[in-house]
DNA sequence: AGTTATTGTTACCGACCGGTAACATTGAAT
DNA sequence: ATTCAATGTTACCGGTCGGTAACAATAACT
């Protein structure tokens, strides 16, 4: 959470800054801040998984605070990759781009190496709504209900705003339930029928 | 986590072991566990709370983990005596129970002091499945299963394992949105209409 | 009153937390 | 070949983690 002198003058050495280092880094961030929880690990174990000594991280990143916006901009990458990777499969078919999000969400959630949404992990982790990670949380999800506004309304939607609410907390409680219920009751099996009923009784 | 041996014969003093310390301490350890993270709480920040020594909490107590069991039984209690509560006020009209429910949950959830279900911010601390505070979260959302689809059913609905699907989903869904989405943008005004819209298409 | 078990207090344990100072090593430009 | 900045290594900082040993005070039983 420092400030630190950036280095005066032009480096002698092109931008071999940390090349390899800062890339296995962020790999080690995603996957044990996902799968461990970003407060449960250090960075101490993060150096570690990443065969990278303490220090080196600290001269290629700012703070453990640092990474955990970092972290949560990738996560950000990858969900809006999966997203507009569903929508693609049905182009100017907005119902059916709106279940196939949900097919394709569910097919995901269920695997058992699916630890939920990252963003709704670190909400449950940090409770200050302020901290910077709630902010960058609350904004993806704000562009989230924008998007599936978006949607709601191509098709035509006798109210919108109610579907896309609804898409919404169905998409937070499929990844809360993904955690929260036991994986052998496999409740997300029937998630698209619901949604398919949520988006048809809008469009009778 | 250790085993103590459990005291032999019977006590000489009758039962004052820790009288009011014991209640302190499990208050104290409600509202912190809640309102600060079970994980981001220390002991030592539990028996301050409590205005209690360290030592004094663990002659009560096994183990920081015995807390967490104990407060996950107590969020169930709250959790059921709000439900029930809900329930009680349509005796034998189970749509409007249902309505019911997510209309005192939406207001529950609306309040700026809300810091999410107990059981989602547990499930999202513990990564590890087996842990017995995971294994605890699973059960409580089970039997929630099980009311919503004895509610559903009652109702009379044309699929209700699909109805109590959705119904389940939007109470994570609101959990984890009333702690994910930004508070100003109140997305659960609207969410006893996407209940009654949800449960009104399976009647008719 | 004297015994004895339970209480609260203090101080401590090894381990880890996020973060850093100091120094040996490297390697590219001169 | 020498210079010099960027790198990696090691050891360390004060603080906190969950948990405990040791001891003085207390209070109920005989």
């Amino acid at each position: 959470m420092k400030k630190q002198a950036k280095a005066v003058g032009k480096p002698r050495r092109e931008i071999t800054q940390g090349p390899l280092a800062q890339q296995k880094i962020l790999e080690a961030v995603d996957h044990l801040f996902y799968f461990a929880g970003a407060r449960a690990v250090g960075v101490d174990a993060v150096a570690k998984y990443a065969g990278v000594s303490k220090m080196a991280l600290y001269r290629q990143f700012e703070s453990k605070d640092a990474l955990l916006l970092l972290y949560l901009d990738r996560m950000e990458e990858v969900f809006w990759s999966h997203f507009e990777s569903s929508i693609a499969k049905h182009s100017g078919q907005p119902s059916q781009q709106i279940v196939q999000f949900f097919v394709d969400l569910t097919h995901r959630a269920e695997g058992l190496e699916f630890r939920g949404c990252p963003f709704v992990n670190i909400a449950g982790e940090f409770p200050d709504p302020q901290h910077p990670a709630r902010l960058k949380v609350a904004q993806n999800k704000a562009t989230l209900m924008v998007r599936l506004l978006e949607l709601a309304t191509a098709t035509g939607a006798s109210d919108a705003h109610r579907l896309a609410l609804g898409l919404a907390l169905l998409v937070e409680g499929a990844y809360a339930g993904s955690q929260t219920f036991a994986p052998a009751e496999r409740i997300l099996r029937r998630l698209p029928d619901v949604v398919r009923v949520m988006v048809d009784v809008e469009l009778r």
